[in-house]
DNA sequence: TATTTTTGTAAGTAAGTGATTACATAACTA
DNA sequence: TAGTTATGTAATCACTTACTTACAAAAATA
């Protein structure tokens, strides 16, 4: 039997954790069949971490600082406002389909267990989110770019709309998801709403 | 003990799952609590529906035959049609709001579950819904009030961000969504969309 | 009113849950 | 190389799950 350290084992067992929920669905996501797909028993996961709950706190805390790491990137250059705001969303689809809605499924987690703590964390993620998209558009109201009268705020959240719904359906029909220019067309409504 | 007809007891019992849902969460839907819920033995469950997943399957059903209904008088109507449009997500969100995002509980739960059945289910709810949106967008631009260039289908996407967005933040952060005017805000940024 | 049908209960079932225990051994350290 | 620590196992814990069974009694029907 290989021995580990506690890194390497929680990479993999978050790992496995993403793979069971997207393959088989967070029903059967027991510490049994996640120990298995490890490759190990059910005491070595509790050596690694604490509990089963705070697997997914930390997978939350990834997706945290994957996704808006990223986002912060596009939100801070020097790109115009338009172009970034095209970038930002196009990232953002990249990786909801990349990461087959992850999000969402933590989401589910979370109502499923009516975990406070979990509920917050992914508020917050959301949150930054919006904060991000409000900041570009404020600075394409300020370089004259968009329409003076047009309230950021009520704008992002018809932005955060969008990956929402694209998470919605990853999940409901994955299959039939046509993802060509999804990212464009979408832009491009939102541009008109700015204009 | 009281004995009631089938009828009337599976109405109590889609009563208490919703219940239990909306206050303790999905994970306490048990049918141990359910029957304590609606004041009878696990058996008796039984009796009026043969399984608990058939149970949530009749919920569904039920979303479907209420707020479709709605939908449906109000797409078929002979108000004009941004009139129509903004009837229609002003109802789409006060039943959200009243159910305390029913529709994306029985998500969790159709996910949780990785049920092909009720995934489909939800997902044939929100495809009627997108198409009346789509209806009248295009009603409206044969009429002349909307630009004939705007693609009914993507703005019709966008506007299924609206009640699904609603819907995860009345999940995640219950009390601080503050609804006044909101659908009257979304709507008047769909209409520049649209014009 | 006598009989059948429907609706209820109490007590179970087997299977699964997250987590813990006592113990073993690989890997690191002095 | 000897001793310590980190990482593993196998077995089991107490508890919950959806669902079933054998039986009782209320309600509907004749």
């Amino acid at each position: 039997m290989e021995k580990l350290n506690t890194e390497i084992r929680q990479k993999q067992i978050k790992k496995a954790v993403l793979q069971i929920i997207s393959t088989k669905g967070l029903g059967k996501l027991s510490t049994r069949n996640l120990a298995d797909k490890v490759g190990v028993t059910e005491g070595a996961l509790f050596r690694h971490f604490k509990s089963k709950r705070d697997i997914m706190l930390s997978i939350i805390d990834d997706v945290k600082n994957d996704l808006l790491e990223q986002m912060k990137k596009i939100a801070d250059s020097n790109l115009k406002a338009n172009v970034k705001l095209l970038k930002f969303l196009c990232a953002h689809v990249r990786y909801l389909i990349k990461n087959k809605g992850i999000t969402i499924l933590l989401f589910s987690e979370a109502t499923y267990m009516d975990d406070k703590e979990m509920k917050k964390r992914l508020f917050d993620i959301l949150s930054f989110q919006k904060n991000y998209v409000k900041k570009i558009i404020k600075e394409g109201i300020d370089d004259g770019l968009w329409n003076k009268k047009i309230n950021a705020d009520n704008v992002a959240v018809l932005y955060m709309g969008i990956p929402i719904t694209l998470n919605i359906e990853l999940i409901l029909n994955r299959k039939e998801f046509k993802q060509e220019n999804f990212c464009r067309k979408m832009f491009g409504l939102l541009e008109r709403v700015l204009k």
